[in-house]
DNA sequence: TTCCATCTGGACCATTTGGTCTAGTGCTGT
DNA sequence: ACAGCACTAGACCAAATGGTCCAGATGGAA
């Protein structure tokens, strides 16, 4: 698993999010955790000092890092936009397969759950945005007519797509995605 | 609330279901949900051998009996098809408002968190598959091109647009869901 | 009235939860 | 050599978890 060489911060962090996208927040034990990180509690709050809170915050942003990594490679050698969403669809698609088809978007199963704080509210609502700026200053490179739309749009397709795609367990509705993006926004 | 003179059972499904939504299966303790319920354990593992998850399962198909009577009273006396699919994005935009704004599909929230157990996975596959199949003899029967797709597609929105107003605890994004969905379906 | 099944009330249980605290370890610069 | 630091290790804790169990209340049928 290439993991013992990590830090154990990011030990920490990487398996959080992990678990985290498989069971929710609260599905997942601080003892589990440190067991599968094989880290003792007192590293733990020696790094997040509000514990699993702390934690989850770090790792949601892990993950959502992550995410804007796949978006600035399906986009980065596109011929147009539409090329680019393909490749994205694809390589979600890819990731969910990989995932063992029963896993949720990694944002909102740590921070849509656990506790019903602001913070956790507000943390998610940058995530999501930030990806969805990504999207909308490609979208405005290669010309598209509405971009903010357009951005709103992909992200619903693929949360929804994601949703369907895990019901299903079946990647094929994430792939298939890109046809129902036609000449749309507005 | 108007819940006392439920019987027992109903009152726990009730609840259970409102919980789940708000805080998912893991994020409800027991006796959280029996003093909401204002029932004592025993009833609960009396009308519910198996305890929570039993509750879980009836909870979820409850939600998901709610959801087809929106979808048959946003259909019922709709002129045609793009009509009936925008008075429910409004219905659902309601629903969002009165429910805080920070809450998940209740399927979701009961069901793809919890015991990763094939239950759960096959009863939300098919409470899910069942909204579908509801939009789909719609979308046939006011003639339109591709039911499954625009079937699929509507319910990808639905969830994706859900997940994206409840980031930005705003309905708005719900309510102009219609706006994209145009003569699409390949 | 008696009887029986359904249902309720809650004491009780082992286990696990997130969190605190302190004693130690090992590397750093001096 | 040693002081100071970042970090680890895990014992310990109160509270909460899901679940079991059974004594009683309740109500309809005989």
């Amino acid at each position: 698993m290439t993991k013992r060489p990590l830090p154990t911060r990011d030990r920490l962090i990487q398996t959080a999010a992990e678990l985290f996208q498989r069971s929710g927040y609260n599905g997942v034990g601080l003892s589990e955790l440190l067991a599968e990180a094989q880290a003792p509690k007192g590293s733990l709050y020696h790094h997040f000092p509000k514990g699993k809170s702390d934690l989850a915050l770090a790792a949601a942003s892990w993950a959502s890092d992550g995410m804007l990594e796949l978006i600035a490679a399906s986009f980065k050698d596109a011929r147009d936009f539409r090329d680019g969403v393909e490749t994205l669809c694809h390589k979600i698609a890819k990731l969910f397969d990989k995932s063992g088809r029963w896993e949720t978007c990694p944002i909102s199963a740590t921070l849509f759950e656990g506790p019903e704080n602001q913070l956790f509210r507000d943390h998610a609502y940058r995530l999501y945005e930030s990806w969805i700026v990504q999207v909308r200053r490609h979208a405005e490179r290669f010309g598209v007519d509405h971009p903010q739309e357009t951005a709103d749009t992909l992200f619903i397709m693929l949360q929804g797509g994601w949703q369907l795609a895990r019901a299903r367990r079946n990647s094929d509705v994430l792939r298939n995605l890109p046809r129902f993006l036609p000449a749309n926004a507005l």
